[in-house]
Parts: C-alpha cells; structure tokens; sequence
DNA sequence: CGCCGAGTTGAACTGAATCAAGAAACGTGG
DNA sequence: CCACGTTTCTTGATTCAGTTCAACTCGGCG
C-alpha cells in the first residue's frame, strides 16, 4: 500500500487523516493471467492501482483485437470513462500476467472527494494525466508514421517490448502484425 | 458573462462567494480573425472561455499543417497540456473568425484552486471531460477508416461543415485534402 | 511426439500520398 | 461593383505503405 501513498505524494501532500480515510477504502485483490478485469458492457466500478502485474485494453475483434493500451506495476488502471460515466464500456481490460491490485469502489471515491481536503485535487491530478497521455497519443497517431510510432516505444516504454506480444503492440501502433514484422526486418 | 456560469453550473452547484471571487479573475478581450492565440514554443498562460468565434488548433508546417482540433463559443480553449506543465507548446491556437474571450491566468486558477471549495471539483470534471473526448479520439483514428471519420463529423459537430475550409477538416480527420475531396465525391 | 499459437515471409491488392494541372471561390484594391 | 490575384477545391496519374490471404518456421506445452 506504501507504494500508492508514494504515488499519491509526487502530487500532492497528504495529511495523515486523509491518508486514513483514503487507505480505509482499498480493497486487495489478486487475479491469474489472461483474466478479464472488465468485460464489454460491464460498468467500471473500480478505479485501481496495480501492485504487481500487466494489463491490456482493447476491444474484442473477430480475429485480431483492437488493443490500445497497457498497464503495469504502480500505474493506475480503470476503464475511465466509463468509471467517469457510471455507463457501459466499450472495451474490455484483460491481465496478462498473474496481477495484485488495490480497488477503489466508484461510491467510495465520491465519499472520498466529499469527505477529504485533497480528493479533489487528487482527482484532478489523475485527470490531468490521463488526458496529456491521450493528447501526445493523438498527436502521434496523427502525425507519426507506423515506423515512427513503433521507434517512439523503444525510448519512451522499452519495458513493452520485453513483455508483450508482437501482435499487441502492432495493434497498439495501429497496424497489422504482418507490417510490424517487416517493419522490425528493415530497421534491424 | 453568464455564459461561463451557465456552463459550470452544468457539472456543479456555485454559491455566490465563489463566483464573485472566480468572476473577478476573468479578463475580456477581443482578437481579429487569423490571429495566433498562441505561438509555438510560447507558455500558456491562459485558460480562455470563447464568448463569440471558432479557433484552430495545429502544428505548422512547411505546406499544410497539422490540424487536430477546433473550438467553438461557449468552449474552454487553451493549450491545456502546455498550461499544466507550463512549458513551451508545441502547437500553435489561432482565429478563424473574429473572436472575444474571458481569460483566465494560470497565477489566478492556482489561487482559485487555493481559495475556494469549488476550484479543484471545476478542474477536475474539466480535466475529465477533455480526457473522455481524447480517449474517444485515440479509438476513431485506430478504429475506424478516414470515411467513417469525415461521417461522423457529419453526425456529431455539423457546424463543422458549414464554417471550415476542408483542407482544415482534412487534416483534422488524418488524410489530405486530395484524399478527403474524393471521399466527398465518392459519398455524395 | 505432435499440436497450436506466434512470428515471418511472399504475392496480389487497396486506400491514401504525392505530384501536377485546371476550376471555383474569395478578398482586396481600383 | 468589377477585375485580378491568391487561395482552396477538384480531378487525374503515379507511387507507396500497409492490408489481406496464404504458406511456412519456430518454440513451448500437453
């Protein structure tokens, strides 16, 4: 649990009352590999923060999913908006590897934004985050080639391409595992 | 005025102190068309509330520039990334048509999140929201296909159509003007 | 050992980029 | 209010990155 009070603390500076109150509503849980977290439909109910582990978004495709993100150790992981919405996602989150997370339940994060000085705050912080990584992400997918995009996972999340499956991350990038194959064979 | 108001009384309830105070901060101007709101390596200083005009985001380039969004009356416009970070943008905002702002400093939304109990709520559904459009964004430009794009455009922001030159539209879905021209003619 | 999913490689195809030129619309000055 | 020049839009021909379909290799696992 330390780990996301040090998390939390990059942001923002917690009170030992409101640290209390926060940790009083985590819930640990451990799930195998190649579980769902959430399925298509399904509401988010949670926003977690994952202790140990790997996780995919992506939405169920016959034949080749369409995955668009990861998750690993000391992120945060939730099917946002529609956490945000209370409405059904579109996607699905899946682990990849055996994970450990700490939840917070949606009801329990309004008491904590009612309840505690830095809720808020820290709502809007996450916030924030989220929505920079998206803008960058737009940019990239507007801008970059499919080689440019593949290069930028090398310098910015090395530990990707340790982990995850070539098809994934062809899928991530927003190509076919064929492409991304030839695309690896050229600048190698 | 009441405009802003009117739209933070969508997502939370303001009592009279708060909006005195905020209000107070709010600085009026009025800004030519084709006028650059930011430039380039510029720092945000604002975050800005369109009361009349339409403005566009892009990346300028040699021929044809990167467009990726636009804004319209009663929008927050800002180059909210660089405003957060308060570090150099790495696009450019300008008019297209004559537009009048209230401005608000970066200085003064620190002192209103200080000082009221309203700041950090604003910010943060303000932040969620701009995330949940992001996050939308990110799915279309994996998901669907340049046509699909230009159709749900039609769909979700008409007003688009009527008011911007192609070329920009072009941009902002991810082809060339060429290539949307052909989609027009081939779907009309 | 044999199977199965992941990755590679090849060939044909396709949507969009690029280069180029003409038509239409737009704005500015006389 | 028209005339001219500039910008935007359209259309055509060619090229290219990536898709699709298909066959084959490799490594792990029941």
């Amino acid at each position: 649990m330390e780990a996301i009070k040090a998390y939390l603390e990059k942001n923002v500076s917690l009170s030992e009352a409101d640290w209390t109150f926060f940790s009083s509503k985590l819930v640990y849980r451990e799930i195998p590999k190649k579980a769902k977290l959430l399925e298509v439909g399904a509401i988010e109910k949670h926003l977690s923060f994952i202790k140990i582990g790997i996780v995919r978004f992506f939405i169920p495709k016959f034949e080749n999913d369409l995955t668009f993100g990861f998750c690993f150790e000391n992120e945060f992981v939730s099917a946002y908006d529609s956490f945000l919405t209370q409405s059904p996602s579109i996607y699905q989150i899946e682990t990849l590897t055996p994970t450990s997370i700490w939840s917070l339940s949606y009801e329990d994060l309004q008491e904590i934004y009612a309840h505690t000085s830095i809720g808020n705050t820290v709502g809007r912080l996450a916030a924030e985050n989220l929505y920079r990584v998206k803008a960058q992400r737009e940019l990239s997918l507007l801008n970059d080639t499919a080689e440019q995009r593949y290069l930028n996972l090398f310098e910015q999340r090395p530990e990707l391409l340790k982990y995850i499956a070539l098809k994934y991350l062809a899928s991530y990038i927003g190509i076919t595992p064929q492409a991304l194959s030839r695309i690896r064979k050229r600048i190698s």
